[in-house]
DNA sequence: AAATTGCCCAACCGCATAATC
DNA sequence: CGATTATGCGGTTGGGCAATT
């Protein structure tokens, strides 16, 4: 049964539909808000896309070799636990750390695991180019309004 | 130049837990 | 209280792009 409702990849659109109704109304229910927001969204779809990717002060761009290190550590203690390791991380979301434990740092587990005090030296890391955190609201929103809205107060949301 | 393979990640799904009725 | 509804989490994957053949 299909019930209208739009998936996949979210559009500029949506994504600006999302950061108005929410930068002035907040968050109060995630399943009933795409409706006041004229998104055809499932609640779900709109609070992932929310915490991924459109909530302020989300960091982009390569880990850091501390960021690994961390990540490394407390998976070693917690398992895939993305959301806990992923809170020691300020501005990564659990998504994001997922994503890079199994597409980076899963294959070095097994040489951690055994040499912990020498993994480092290989030159394996991904950060070379030091690439500017693009934030991706710019594009979505434009830097002037988005000034505003971020200097809001972001605690009222609740995060 | 075209096809194939590989890599990456945004977003999905199902289920567990928490909140609310 | 039990039932229903909302939120949060982790595993998984579709599709785009890059690399390779």
């Amino acid at each position: 049964m299909n019930t209208g409702l739009r998936k996949g990849k979210w559009s500029h659109e949506e994504d600006q539909m999302l950061v108005a109704y929410i930068s002035r109304y907040g968050i109060w229910n995630w399943s009933q808000m795409p409706r006041f927001a004229g998104l055809s969204r499932s609640g779900k779809s709109c609070r992932l896309r929310w915490m991924n990717y459109l909530k302020p002060n989300i960091k982009r761009g390569n880990f850091s070799k501390e960021e690994d290190e961390i990540i490394l550590h407390s998976h070693s203690v917690l398992g895939n636990k993305w959301s806990a390791i992923a809170s020691k991380l300020p501005g990564r979301t659990d998504n994001d750390v997922k994503n890079y434990w199994y597409t980076h740092l899963k294959k070095r587990v097994s040489h951690y695991n055994k040499n912990p005090a020498t993994h480092e030296q290989n030159g394996e890391s991904d950060m070379d180019e030091m690439e500017q955190p693009v934030n991706h609201l710019n594009k979505v929103l434009g830097s002037v309004r988005f000034m505003e809205w971020n200097g809001m107060e972001l605690g009222s949301f609740s995060l």
